[in-house]
DNA sequence: CGTGATATTGAATTGCATCAAGCTAAGTGG
DNA sequence: CCACTTAGCTTGATGCAATTCAATATCACG
């Protein structure tokens, strides 16, 4: 274990896991919930702590339990490109290769638990019921990333943020539903800028360009609040 | 079966298929192939055709025999990024939605196997060799996006181009090997512009300087050939 | 209340896009 | 076999969106 990560007693058992029914083990039955507890370790990192880092052997990966990871790659002279951020549910660091391709950081106080590497191979082998979720859940990994190509490749830095905004603060497509409703965003203006290709000081400046236009208030940095949805979906084009 | 297209007779059978080595069906053991090419058709496609369409129901998936497959998604506004080419091995069109994310288009004359949609959910739980091998390929298509993200981010036209050449010409990754070859690059300008973020004029732009500088020869437009490799790799980072 | 980190705002710069010609190569039909 | 057509490619001139550099402003936290 690396100095800052907190192993916590392992006491708390699969089947009360608050997050399992939107995480891969939610497709493992009850009978193997009690193995599954024992092939895990829960491990919370605190605030900016390293996870995993790009290049480095890739011995476990993480589902997240609570919080939020960030996922980038670097570039040597320093740009840096975040891949994906990963909410409670998620998991990560599942690298094919014998390296993790992406660092994994917290963007909040985060709960995970740890699995070895191997270990979903053979779960998956075990459970076929996961196998199938585990495939769905790719798929549906790839089509998020695919629409990222779209936004990076062809979207202006307006459509970018807007995007963003309805992504993370907008029930998914259903109209309305979310105006008015506050978003936190815990990440800085950096990450927000290193997920969307663009600079922080854009970012800023796109924010506070559609606050003056009212389609969204700005109160404290981390807190927007979409007031015209229907417009900013207008922006955010398709 | 839509205009133009073009389906042969499905007297071969996958046993002697010279794309099962690259393909997810080369992990089906030999008792499976009987079976398996009694459920594909063999269809062909000629350049310029499109094979599947974005927004239309998805009914089938393919997978390449021969020939390079686009794949794209548009916005309303006509703006278009490519998603990747798919190459002899590669199957696309496997949507977890009932409706196809991207289209799909031959960029050369294509031969594809086409499969009902539910199939390889089907193969997967029949062959569980199957399963592990389209989880190792669906982590090895996630790595492949997750380096386009950072591409299309964080990189210049010029880098974004010479990663381009050496993806697509250079052996992996060793060294040397792959100076002095021809590329044979079936594509057009605007598709490597859509593919990388870029214009077509960008495209024509960055390729002649690299040509003056010596890096590269381009003889006719779809031929180009890599002189200095080693600073071809220093130039697209990494 | 002070200090360092983060965010905003402004001015200047620039890399790539856009617009606009020409150029080239591959058909096509007389 | 050669003018004519057309699609794709190259090259140049200009414009602009986003970056870069720089100067505050604001926030978070001891």
């Amino acid at each position: 274990m690396t100095a800052g990560e907190r192993s916590t007693d392992n006491g708390i058992e699969c089947a009360g896991c608050p997050a399992r029914a939107q995480s891969f083990c939610g497709a493992i039955p009850g009978r193997g919930l009690e193995a599954l507890s024992r092939s895990r370790q829960l491990i919370q990192f605190y605030r900016r702590q390293t996870i995993v880092c790009q290049g480095a052997p890739a011995v476990s990966f993480f589902n997240v339990v609570s919080g939020i990871v960030k996922l980038y790659r670097s570039l040597s002279d320093g740009r840096t490109q975040i891949i994906g951020f990963c909410f409670p549910g998620d998991f990560f660091a599942t690298s094919e290769t014998d390296k993790y391709s992406t660092t994994a950081e917290a963007v909040t106080f985060v709960e995970t638990c740890r699995f070895p590497r191997s270990r979903l191979k053979r779960l998956a082998h075990q459970f076929p019921e996961l196998q199938t979720s585990l495939m769905e859940r790719s798929f549906r990994h790839a089509a998020i990333l695919e629409d990222q190509l779209v936004l990076l490749g062809r979207m202006t830095a307006r459509e970018r943020i807007v995007r963003f905004l309805l992504r993370y603060g907008a029930g998914p497509e259903d109209t309305k539903a979310s105006a008015g409703r506050h978003i936190h965003l815990p990440m800085t203006r950096t990450d927000i800028a290193d997920f969307l290709g663009l600079t922080s000081e854009t970012v800023s400046r796109v924010l506070t360009s559609l606050a003056r236009e009212n389609l969204i208030t700005v109160s404290v940095s981390h807190s927007v609040r979409l007031i015209n949805v229907e417009l900013l979906r207008r922006i955010s084009c398709k």
